[in-house]
DNA sequence: GTGGTCATGTAAGAAGTTACATGATTCT
DNA sequence: AGAATCATGTAACTTCTTACATGACCAC
């Protein structure tokens, strides 16, 4: 239920077509967040359409159809984002295998904490860029861009990540 | 797919029947990690001992089976652990709303990220009294308990997320 | 003996993945 | 003219969710 909230959520924030969904999906958004192929998004569209949360608001060249959320969809957006979620429901890989870790012989534990702390690291490089690029397109006083909080989530997630790691070894030894 | 290796994992730490896997996904493997229903854990099992991953090590009362993995079930797991992960396909509804918190109203949006910084620090809070606790029942020497490491995991992703929030706050005005 | 937990299962439907497909436009 | 990208779709299959179901054992 929640990829009709991820589009929901992008065309609150400003109108779209499917495919620049999809690109969108393709890019941070689906790194980080919420990730669907266009065989998803579109069946989706309609049914958000055919329940009036979402409008077409223009129709371009090659069958194009550019969406916004309507009235009724951005207060169910409001609604779905002021509820807490259910708990107990994780299904994220990268948790699982750190997780599993135990399972291993520890020389492998280790290698693997290695890893996780570099490509951390590096992760980290990496939305500390997109953040520096989003800051610096950024007017001053202008409206922060789609995603930009979220970059610095991904940001200070990553750093934990690698001092968690690093204290991992050490505590192994 | 990572069901498969979720319940591998498990196994290869310790064997256990569907019934304990099943609890185990009710507790911080869950609501952190990985989740599955009981009606997912039973087939997946059967797939597993079918492929020789696992194998049934004792039968007890009431029709139950204890599995453990095989040797060739370890080296399917140590295989999986050493591949990276593929990108760009995340499905994480916290993260998911934190992107689409700038579709929403400057105060709506402010009284969420005051919600997400409380609810981190109770969350971290819960977390580190965890960790303390597996620490305590661990004599000095031993193995950390399955989910030690990922309890400090936890605790500090919490409180980054919840630093994120006062950030995103501050920087907001 | 009966209420709670243990222990596993089936089945229908929704959501997600993967492969295949097609036509329109733009760029060079 | 041909390649690349835009833009959307169908269909088969797998995975996940939810509702329903059943019997065995244990404690009181």
């Amino acid at each position: 239920m929640s990829l009709r909230y991820a589009l929901l959520g992008m065309l609150a924030y400003e109108p779209s077509s499917g495919y620049e969904l999809k690109k969108m999906f393709e890019g941070e958004l689906g790194e980080y967040a919420w990730h669907a192929p266009h065989t998803r998004i579109y069946p989706e569209l309609a049914r958000l359409a055919d329940e009036g949360l979402i409008e077409v608001a223009e129709e371009g060249a090659r069958g194009r159809r550019t969406y916004a959320a309507t009235e009724a969809g951005r207060a169910e957006l409001r609604r779905w984002l002021f509820t807490p979620l259910e708990e107990g429901r994780a299904r994220n890989v990268h948790v699982l295998r750190l997780f599993l870790l135990s399972a291993l012989e520890p020389e492998d534990t280790r290698r693997l904490l290695r890893s996780y702390a570099d490509d951390s690291e590096h992760e980290a490089d990496k939305l500390a860029a997109v953040a520096a690029d989003l800051d610096a397109e950024t007017p001053a006083g202008e409206r922060p861009p789609f995603g930009r909080m979220a970059a610095e989530f991904g940001l200070r997630m990553h750093r934990a990540r690698r001092d968690w790691a690093r204290w991992a070894l050490e505590r192994m030894g």
